[in-house]
DNA sequence: ATGGTGGCGCGGCCA
């Protein structure tokens, strides 16, 4: 089973990239993350032309998520328990006996501002229905564009980004706080060394010197993690005219 | 270089 994430930054803008990148990589699910459209625009018909399913949760101009699969989703939910938000963040869906949980984590601007203490109250409750979630399903896949950099090997300069947002002591004790409920880095789990990431700033040529950070990530519940076989960053489609600013992160599983 | 680029949507926010 191969699974994968992608914040596409604009499915409107990115979606001949994405079914591109079906045809070729052919995963059995693809979490999209910053779909960046309503649902009454959601590009259904050319998804499911190209052979997949879909379920979204979408919203104008930001946020928006999606799960493309090649089985129907089962049981969706798409809100943190009790929690009121019209940020369209959270896509979970059941596909047998595995749950996954599509997540664009809040980006948090900077340390200390508001939309940061949002990030880590959002994290909070993540973790609380990560724990719950990992209680009723045998397997569980929480991917997504997490904005975390857990270590610094995951940051090209962490000189540059020491204390920085997407990489502060707060947001990597919650990254480690999922891993602890019982849920391994699959790309750590595999890789070793530095020098890998999913995300380059649109600026200043990040990608071209490889200044980026890896902050998509595929995590796996333990007898999943097992199971992997690979996890990768597909640098192709950042190489492409009009990329998103976020690679797809790819893992497959010997189920 | 307190900038730089890109998406949305048409001024300014967000990443």
């Amino acid at each position: 089973m191969k699974i994968a994430t992608w914040n596409v930054n604009s499915l409107r803008v990115r979606l001949s990239q994405v079914l591109d990148w079906l045809s070729s990589a052919q995963p059995d699910i693809l979490a999209l993350q910053e779909t960046k459209m309503t649902d009454d625009d959601f590009p259904g018909a050319d998804i499911e032309a190209a052979g997949y399913r879909v379920v979204y949760a979408g919203q104008k101009t930001y946020n928006g998520v999606a799960i493309l699969s090649r089985t129907e989703a089962q049981d969706t939910l798409t809100d943190l328990p009790d929690m009121q938000d019209p940020q369209r963040r959270v896509l979970a869906a059941s596909y047998g006996e595995v749950r996954v949980l599509n997540l664009y984590v809040p980006n948090g601007s900077e340390v200390g501002s508001d939309k940061y203490s949002y990030k880590l109250d959002w994290l909070d409750r993540l973790a609380h229905y990560t724990r719950q979630q990992l209680d009723v399903h045998r397997h569980v896949v929480l991917l997504g564009d997490l904005n975390i950099a857990p270590e610094d090997r995951d940051v090209h300069d962490p000189a540059e980004w020491q204390g920085m947002v997407l990489c502060s002591e707060p947001e990597r004790a919650a990254f480690r706080g999922l891993l602890a409920l019982g849920l391994c880095d699959t790309f750590r789990h595999l890789e070793q060394g530095d020098g890998f990431f999913s995300w380059w700033d649109y600026r200043a040529a990040a990608f071209r010197r490889n200044r980026g950070l890896r902050i998509d990530h595929i995590l796996a519940s333990r007898e999943l993690c097992e199971r992997c076989t690979s996890c990768h960053v597909d640098k192709g489609p950042r190489r492409l005219e009009r990329p998103s600013d976020h690679a797809p992160v790819v893992a497959e599983f010997d189920i």
